[in-house]
DNA sequence: TTCGAAATTCAATGATCGTTGAAATAAACC
DNA sequence: GGTTTATTTCAACGATCATTGAATTTCGAA
């Protein structure tokens, strides 16, 4: 269980921020999360509408390597929320004009609803 | 002379930009382009600290194409300038956070205050 | 009409990207 | 132990990327 490496948010640069934004399926997690993070129902294996699991394994792992998001892993399952403080910190305003620009896109893939507010251990 | 390609601004897609904010040389464009675009000095031609010709122009028909510059052709010359309005009623707030985040980093490459403010046509 | 400057185009390169599907891990539960 | 569930890793693919240098286009000026 090797602990998933997150950079440190000194160390990430704007350009690969941007680099790990460019892509519909990234955006589209990234609008997910945003919508869930206060409850921290944000699993993995929640995001399957949106791809494979090992294409979302991928797109996972260019957020986290990029300093976007944070996965905590816990028994075999990992949750990810975004790293709004520290972005901030980093980054002042800009993770909150990215999802308000994510979210205008009708064209983003998307998770239903179902996803978002179910209780699925109840 | 054909006219040059700008996309409407309702055509651009947020991965869009984002993939043209993916790389350092057109990051540090676009701090320049920030910096002078009141005089519209901002000559193609002024930014060959930053690259050689032909990369440049290629960096430039990449921010051309993901709507974030215009280009104005007089003569054999071109100049750039950021389409400020149009992005910020698409993304609003986005290009100024982008702009920010950029101008932060000490890493990207840059233009020297003489390509800035200097006159060169006296 | 020839010359020179500004910028683009083209072909070629090596690198990285997104995607697939199969195989490997790793923890939880019987 | 053995099985199931969650997730990652791996090898492969075609596509796109950034970069180079040489050739080309386009216009202004002499």
């Amino acid at each position: 269980m090797k602990p998933v490496f997150h950079p440190d948010i000194e160390d990430v640069a704007p350009a690969d921020v941007f680099a790990a934004l460019a892509d519909p399926i990234r955006l589209g997690i990234l609008i997910a999360l945003a919508e869930v993070s206060e409850v921290d129902k944000a699993r993995c294996s929640h995001f399957t509408a949106l791809a494979s699991p090992s294409l979302l394994s991928y797109h996972f792992a260019k957020l986290r390597e990029a300093g976007i998001t944070r996965m905590r892993v816990e028994g075999t399952s990992r949750y990810l929320s975004i790293r709004r403080d520290e972005l901030n910190q980093r980054f002042p305003g800009l993770i909150a004009s990215v999802i308000e620009t994510a979210r205008r896109d009708p064209n983003l893939p998307r998770l239903g609803p179902e996803w978002l507010s179910g209780s699925d251990e109840a």
